[in-house]
RNA sequence: GGAGAGAUGGCAGAGUGGACGAUUGCGUCGGUCUUGAAAACCGUUGAGCCUACGGGUUCCGGGGGUUCGAAUCCCCCUCUCUCCGCCA
């Protein structure tokens, strides 16, 4: 949810909404709706307790008067009632419009679509183009198999077996271990919520067409840990002390990928189902950009130690998504394609999903929507695709990362079987 | 899945149609006392929205309803607990 107030008066916080694609039309029409809501909210409330006065009155008068009372109450009521309805009308126009505006971009976010980011770094060597693409390793080497999860689950889902496997919890286990002294507190986290969470950690309505749903048992299958961290501290006033607060989450993540027939078919790129360890961020207004740095240093230092060339971009305003005010995506080198693609991003969403989740913080103003920010930790199966296309020798063999031995039991090499 | 009980402020727990935004206890914060602290005593202490900053209004799990008036009565939903069934 927006600031609605900084919509009517701050015209920088506007123009990045309308950075972000929203029709400066309706921002317009939404700051008309507002005035007119709180017009109407000031005189149902009149009426109110002029009627509230009068429903006192009765309680207190002599029951000789009572009679006559109650009936004039009770003509007034009316007038009570047509103006509730009313307010209720226009506030219900107003929400349904205030949930779609999306969280203006910062400043230093640049403008346009997906193809106007802002390269912000390149760092490591462009591997050279291997022997097998990711898809053809993991069936060489057996530890992909997509054939039979087509065969039980459709296009998109994908078996991992074997190393691969002993690298995934590897993968996991190497990342709680770093994030712990950052104190990331680790959290296994639902991954079917309620509509109402979907919302509040601001996902819906935007995003809907992307999420699997449970009709049944109406719940939502997450995308991201992230909703379920986002979920915590619902409703709840955090102490300023106890800022930043900050989770790493593991959790399948389920994905419809509507609209990309035909886009990345093979391996693990795009698939359906997949795990993910994912960070998340509360933080005091004045740090979280802060907290985003922070986040995007994490994420870079994951591919510096896996040794995976990547760069980091500045995703442009029309690219952001509804919550983000800004958001850096980190692309890693896949030399099969000849270009970098997109394993990690951390994103702020300043105070867009606190003031939906109820989630604020007390300040010597008042009480004030707390900041939260994302980052993915992990991407399992992008990042071991990445490490099948960087660390793959030439006979086809491939090389664990030596940040990643230990914790497959010394595991150096994976031949095929 | 079946049967029953419940949901009230930071927590515990009263309140069953008008005096209740809510008794009380604990906790919080401030003070008295004390070298300091504890104890004791005195006081303080929910949140949202609107505001001409005087005030107004809403909130007792959520949503509807009855009534001049609802924490209190009725309906629906959600959740929690107990017992049974099932189960990693």
């Amino acid at each position: 949810m927006i600031d609605l107030k900084a919509l009517a008066e701050d015209a920088a916080y506007r123009a990045g909404a309308i950075r972000k694609g929203f029709d400066s039309a309706d921002v317009d029409r939404l700051n008309a709706l507002n005035e007119g809501f709180k017009a109407s909210l000031a005189a149902t409330e009149s009426l109110r307790a002029e009627s509230n006065a009068m429903s006192k009155a009765i309680g207190n008068a002599a029951p000789e008067e009572r009679q006559a009372k109650i009936a004039e109450a009770g003509e007034f009521k009316t007038r009570l009632q047509e103006s509730e309805e009313s307010l209720a009308g226009l506030k219900t126009e107003m929400e349904t419009l205030a949930l779609t505006v999306p969280n203006p971009a910062h400043e230093t976010v640049p403008d346009g679509g997906e193809d106007d980011y802002r390269v912000e770094k390149e760092v490591g060597e462009q591997t050279p183009e291997p022997k097998f693409n990711h898809a053809e390793l993991g069936e060489h080497l057996s530890i992909v198999d997509t054939k039979k999860a087509v065969a039980i689950s459709g296009s998109r889902f994908a078996y991992v077996l074997g190393d691969a496997v002993r690298m995934q919890f590897a993968l996991v286990q190497w990342m709680m271990d770093r994030l712990s002294k950052h104190h990331f507190v680790p959290a296994v986290v639902p991954v079917l919520v309620r509509e109402d969470m979907m919302v509040d950690a601001g996902f819906f309505p935007g995003d809907r067409d992307s999420v699997y749903e449970l009709e049944r048992d109406e719940l939502f299958l997450v995308g991201t840990s992230e909703v379920g961290l986002a979920g915590l501290h619902r409703g709840e006033r955090l102490d300023v002390d106890n800022l930043p607060l900050r989770y790493v989450g593991y959790s399948s993540c389920f994905r419809r990928e509507a609209g990309t027939y035909g886009k990345d078919t093979a391996g693990l790129f795009r698939v359906h189902q997949f795990d993910k360890v994912e960070m998340f961020v509360y933080s005091h207004p004045d740090r979280s950009w802060d907290e985003l740095e922070l986040l995007l240093q994490l994420e870079e230092e994951t591919f510096q130690q896996l040794e995976l060339p990547y760069r980091v971009i500045t995703v442009a305003a029309g690219d952001l998504g509804g919550a983000a005010a800004k958001k850096y995506d980190v692309e890693v080198w896949i030399p099969s394609e000849g270009r970098y693609r997109e394993l990690t991003s951390c994103s702020n969403y300043t105070d867009f999903s606190g003031r939906r989740m109820g989630t604020r913080i007390k300040t010597d103003d008042g009480n004030v929507a707390v900041h939260t920010l994302n980052g993915t930790a992990c991407a399992i199966g992008r990042t071991l695709l990445a490490i099948f296309e960087n660390h793959q020798n030439a006979d086809g063999s491939l090389n664990v990362p030596k940040v990643l031995q230990p914790y497959c039991g010394g595991l150096e090499v994976i031949e095929p079987r």
